[in-house]
DNA sequence: CGATACTGTGACAGTGGTGTGACAGTCGAG
DNA sequence: CTCGACTGTCACACCACTGTCACAGTATCG
């Protein structure tokens, strides 16, 4: 769940042939890949391996899918995961149905792989925020985090993988001081030993990448506090 | 966007009898309704309200509804909200297109109010949670905790960090009378050693701050016991 | 009025937070 | 392997900020 590692997906159906193919493509697109075949085993792997987003069949041996979801909102790791419930019925009661009972997405069979894909990226966007294609934009400088780019005033910079990190998690919210504890756990992630100091190195390097060109420094030092945008 | 009035939902149609009908409905559910009749009018709306959901037509003059969802979505307020679009277009590859610009959710017409209201509800769940800075006003006088920026009618001010702590502290409880030794406990901690005449100090420092640009000198001297906001 | 207690504030030395160049270690590409 | 890119740590310099003091100013009371 932390900025570094690919999003991970648990798919949820009792058929190994569609557990295959989906994998398939969510793999080719840039996921990690979990499987569950019931919904007890469903339950389960969201509480132990708490997955970015769950596809989760309608129909399932030992559990209905909308029993299953019901279970997985209830805890908290669940809260923190986004349910696709995923089904060949598409009348409308069932959606709703589904859709008061926590989960967060509805698709219908049959769909096609871009729209899963297309779906499951805008589901983890509320989940993961910044680490899913959205374009940031704080003044002059722009941030592509799909297609890693950042540019300032339309100029390319180049920024190494923790600079960028850094750049897109203050361009979140501009205007928030992040203390260096908050930015180590965003950028570097939870359970990483580095000296607070390392935060003020890199935010020395991110200030002289943006600043190589010209233009006035975006980074805001807060003293006693941390950094902020703006 | 606060924790105790209704969610908020920005309507986005150029048809005044869409408006009036999902305005109506929405009402109905429970909702405060606020309408945008183009693009632009919702980017604005969307900066200066702050709404929790965006139901935002595909078709509209000025600027697209697509267009306008991305714009929506490079402000950190679009970020904070669920923008759900709204299309007469089914094809999947137009859903494609708006699920990868930004937009939560997607719906096409002819839809049911009732599917409608579950869709709202489903985004809102994942909007809501998210709580917003604290900002404190008093009289000319702001201070955004969370931006740890202070200003006094509009013009920014700069100060140290425990002239911050003790300006929040005091404006926290505008009219209470805080003794030094409180102010000590709050402001500097619980367990130091430092005379109490130093608060006299740093009250005079915030004030000559507050009052650098002019303006009444908001903090009073409570002779005998402390000092005290208004 | 004078005495007393309390508060405002300029001055000042010490501290500690911050910026930054240097450097060694790691990792992957060629 | 070498090379370059990137990372984390350190040491040093700088200066904003801090706490204290002394003295001046002001309210309170006999």
């Amino acid at each position: 769940m932390t900025g570094t590692t690919a999003p991970l997906v648990l798919i949820v159906d009792d058929e190994p042939a569609q557990l295959t193919l989906l994998r398939h493509n969510l793999t080719a697109a840039g996921f990690r890949v979990a499987t569950a075949q019931d919904g007890e085993e469903a339950v389960l792997a969201v509480a132990e391996q708490g997955p970015d987003v769950v596809l989760l069949d309608w129909m399932l041996p030992r559990l209905s899918g909308l029993e299953a979801c019901r279970r997985i909102k209830a805890t908290p790791e669940g809260r923190a995961t986004a349910v696709i419930m995923v089904s060949a019925r598409s009348e409308e009661r069932d959606r709703v149905r589904g859709l008061d009972t926590g989960a967060d997405d509805y698709i219908t069979k049959p769909y096609s792989v871009a729209e899963l894909v297309a779906r499951v990226r805008a589901n983890l966007r509320r989940v993961r925020p910044v680490s899913v294609g959205q374009v940031l934009e704080h003044g002059d400088i722009r941030l592509d985090a799909e297609a890693h780019r950042v540019s300032r005033d339309g100029t390319p910079l180049h920024l190494g993988p923790t600079e960028f990190r850094l750049l897109a998690a203050m361009m979140e919210r501009p205007g928030k001081v992040w203390t260096r504890e908050a930015l180590l756990d965003r950028v570097w992630g939870r359970e990483v030993y580095i000296d607070t100091r390392t935060v003020d190195v890199h935010v020395g390097r991110l200030r002289k990448a943006l600043c190589a060109r010209g233009g006035a420094d975006p980074i805001r030092t807060v003293r006693g506090a941390g950094y902020a945008m703006g």
